[in-house]
DNA sequence: ATCGTTGCAAACTCTTTGCAGGATT
DNA sequence: AATCCTGCAAAGAGTTTGCAACGAT
């Protein structure tokens, strides 16, 4: 049987991260979090099997703008992200309330949208007052 | 007269090339419409600028979803983004069409948010037929 | 004549690729 | 055993910085 895809501890503890994590992983922070678990894991290795988890359609990629493309669990509903502006972490929310209609100049076709909230997540928002932002 | 900032040909031409364009550009579109006026113009020269222009706060960062940052001129009033996907370019919306309410788990605390639509504009639009995206 | 500014090249960061050794089937 | 996969190091893209020469004041 060729071309098939072997199991490694390396790719388990890379998909290990994402579903442990709930939330869009950064290449960074998934290098992190596999690294508990293999130790010696590289960053190139996590960046082959992103683009192979990608391409096998289990993962999809979160670009949020100014940061570094994250990627979470694909087949998940139309839904948006939330990034708190204490941790940095990325949230998904579930839902989207946008109105489509913005005041669009004549001529232009709206195909799609985006949308990111940003603020506090519940940790950061109580331990506000300490922190020196 | 201490730490004055001097006007350079760069730097008009710089400025010139977000007057112009009406519409936000990343470096390397800044560079290529500022070299023609500036033949030898380099890409750290650009860079220097906008970083000079967003500190005087002439400019503001636009920072689109995987995309190269953006810049604008600064002081315009909250409004949103459009990318065409035929040509790419990055066009201003005016006002802003949503309701802050997404099913926003508990604790969460919302302080801003960022939209951008996608779509063609209307160059694109009309000669869609004749391109194989 | 100062000293801010420029262009070039080197440094950096993030991501991808080449390659020899190692691991899975 | 075959060959997919890994780690390391080198290579690319985009952005920043060091430095000597340039040029605005």
């Amino acid at each position: 049987m060729p071309g098939m895809i072997r199991n490694t501890r390396q790719r388990d503890a890379i998909r290990r991260a994402f579903e442990d994590a709930g939330r869009p992983l950064a290449p960074e922070q998934v290098l992190a979090a596999a690294q508990r678990s293999v130790r010696g894991l590289g960053i190139a290795t996590v960046y082959r099997n992103i683009r192979a988890l990608l391409e096998e359609g289990w993962l999809t990629p979160v670009e949020l703008p100014g940061l570094p493309t994250r990627y979470e669990l694909a087949g998940k509903a139309h839904h948006h992200h939330f990034q708190c502006r204490g941790c940095g972490h990325v949230f998904e929310l579930e839902g989207c309330a946008i109105t489509t209609h913005h005041a669009l100049p004549r001529g232009f076709e709206i195909t799609g949208h985006e949308v990111v909230l940003y603020g506090f997540c519940p940790e950061c928002s109580s331990s506000k007052s300490k922190q020196a932002l």
